[in-house]
DNA sequence: TGTACATCAGTGAACGCGCGTTCACTGATGTAC
DNA sequence: TGTACATCAGTGAACGCGCGTTCACTGATGTAC
């Protein structure tokens, strides 16, 4: 055994994937290079090929963790459609719209996700099956099946308003829209 | 007067322009190099900065350029609510889904959009206020104002529902997505 | 009509810089004896 | 208990490359005389 624990490796790549998320969800991914990454999670850039193969595979880890860590806010919130208004709430606030490093992958990354390699839309596709199933369980938890259209529908909405709002360099603007989005959005539950 | 007439220049810039725009569509803004964009219009790198001030300068062009193409899109329609629901049909279809390019500015680019400096979202905030305004008056021609917030809630899910359809590798899955999201937009419209 | 000159859109090589990636090395530790 | 060795996470300089930007130059044209 060397001077490190199993726990060790484990944990500083799990820290840089972490710290990549929300550097990647500020900067974009394009806009975020290795050597900045690697001093995001404290170290130097030569240590970044000890823990992934590319940075295509840093970037397939991050969509994967970002999507599974979204999963799982759903778990803490209040049961059945209040959590899902509370949380809708949230997504839909200017705290939301100014801090994307903190906020929504989806919001901040998805056209980009779009043009990456395999590796990322595989990992997102598996993760926006999970949030779909959460939504749609949390509309109609007696049928969720015919509640999959609507979960679609909100979801969109809501990725679709938060990325309007941040494009808009008009603050008045912006918050109509986050105001019109938050009703439309509710109503669009209901 | 020089070799070249006043709008041969001007016809140079506008293609400059106009190729961009199916550029940065395809590979994003970040990932469209200023030596690509002009071998594009068929021009060599040297002459990029007789016609833009800085990349930043060609990119607020070209979103003001896409946005008021999106416009006059929709002065081609069939007049009021008909014609918007062509267009939804139209835009919510695997052809646009698969042609990036060719497509809508605001599925292809509105994350980097929110990324960029004032000149881009000056400009897409322009192009968002007459875009809306278009769709305020098709879905509520006697009282637009009060339709401000359906435009809102139709334009958002819309470009979420493509965005979303473009991140999936599943190809079903990114089928099923854009079907729901076509009966989700025109429920919402009506 | 013919020639010298001014104009200027476009060329293509070069600038410094940061990108993703590689690699010889360091140094703190656990193990062997 | 003390010392030589193996392990390996992390260092930091270097690789070739493409980025955004600059600039001396070209060459086709219209103008002056």
């Amino acid at each position: 055994m060397a001077r490190y624990t199993k726990e060790h490796k484990q944990a500083t790549r799990q820290r840089i994937i972490e710290r990549a998320g929300q550097r990647f969800k500020q900067d974009g991914i394009d806009g975020s290079g290795v050597s900045t990454l690697m001093s995001d999670a404290g170290l130097t850039n030569g240590a970044f090929y000890a823990h992934f193969e590319s940075k295509d595979d840093l970037v397939a880890n991050v969509v994967a963790d970002q999507l599974r860590t979204q999963v799982k806010r759903y778990g803490t919130l209040r049961p059945g459609r209040e959590g899902l208004e509370d949380f809708v709430r949230e997504y839909l606030s200017p705290e939301h719209r100014d801090n994307p490093g903190d906020g929504c992958p989806s919001a901040a990354l998805l056209d980009e996700i779009g043009r990456c390699g395999d590796g990322a839309k595989g990992a997102y596709t598996d993760g926006a099956k999970a949030i779909l199933d959460e939504l749609a369980v949390r509309l109609a938890p007696e049928e969720p099946q015919s509640a999959r259209g609507k979960a679609i529908g909100l979801f969109t909405m809501a990725v679709g308003t938060l990325q309007l709002s941040r494009a808009l360099s008009d603050p008045t603007f912006s918050d109509e829209v986050l105001e019109q989005g938050l009703r439309n959005a509710l109503a669009f539950m209901a």
